[in-house]
DNA sequence: AATATAACTTACGTTAACGTAAACTGCAAT
DNA sequence: ATTGCAGTTTACGTTAACGTAAGTTATATT
């Protein structure tokens, strides 16, 4: 029975669950059910999280990491949602995905120019160390 | 007269050129100050911006545009600043900088399976269109 | 001299994204 | 029977990052 639990892979989560594996609070994963991010099935009153519903919460914790607002997590989710009937629809969600992936590339570029600036502040730190040091050992001696 | 304001590297700045130039609000830099990532020369009570005043801006902009608390740009701030006097301090800042390269490792990482996801997404809507496209084509025969 | 423009200070207001506390429910183990 | 979790709802509190308004000052222009 052991072995069946972890070979079979999980299909439904409890809020605690999913609070653990994302690092959030539960409190957290229920203002997203009210800002109508989530809406997980209920037993009684509990609340059962399904794969799909893990796996909103995983973009959206994505998401913030790289500094989205719950609203454009938001529409990003509604886009991955099938249910795109008419042309009209389909049309503006392309020009969404058009729009969101230049804002992508901004940070991309943003995040390397940060990189090489981290990478020259390194250097020049390790510069100054070892000046130091060269100082302290021209005492020592 | 024109011309050498043309050729020659401005220098100075004043808070509207600012705000322009990275479109945010006077009231945005102002809140900057307040927050200690910038302090501006005055002339009178005007505030006169400098080359580097001007960096800081565009470092803590970019720094919004990844996520970033003005904290954590604050703090970015700091590292580049050359009082690292005494070798703790700049051991701390080596070490600062390695967390901040795995911040923005992990964002890349995040980035880089949004655009896959939005590619995905994409070609489905593509998809759809297309089917869609067909039916109205066959209807009009 | 009067007016416009750009800057300034002070201070209260607003929004997003939760935190925190209080009081309730249902089930499980002692 | 009660104690203790894990979950729930309701509601007020908090922090960051500005927005917005009101009144003041300095400089330049008509």
């Amino acid at each position: 029975m052991v072995l069946a639990t972890m070979l079979k892979e999980k299909t439904t989560y409890s809020i605690s669950e999913l609070a653990q594996e994302f690092d959030v609070t539960t409190r957290t994963i229920r203002h997203y059910e009210d800002m109508q991010l989530l809406l997980p099935a209920r037993q009684g009153q509990k609340r059962i999280y399904s794969l799909a519903d893990r796996t909103k919460l995983k973009l959206i914790v994505r998401g913030k990491r790289i500094g989205l607002s719950l609203q454009e997590s938001g529409e990003l989710l509604n886009m991955y949602e099938p249910g795109q009937s008419n042309v009209d629809q389909l049309e503006r969600t392309l020009e969404y995905i058009g729009t969101s992936r230049q804002k992508l590339s901004q940070q991309l570029r943003d995040i390397s120019t940060m990189l090489d600036d981290l990478d020259e502040a390194e250097a020049g730190c390790k510069v100054e160390l070892k000046a130091l040091h060269d100082i302290a050992d021209q005492h020592s001696h």
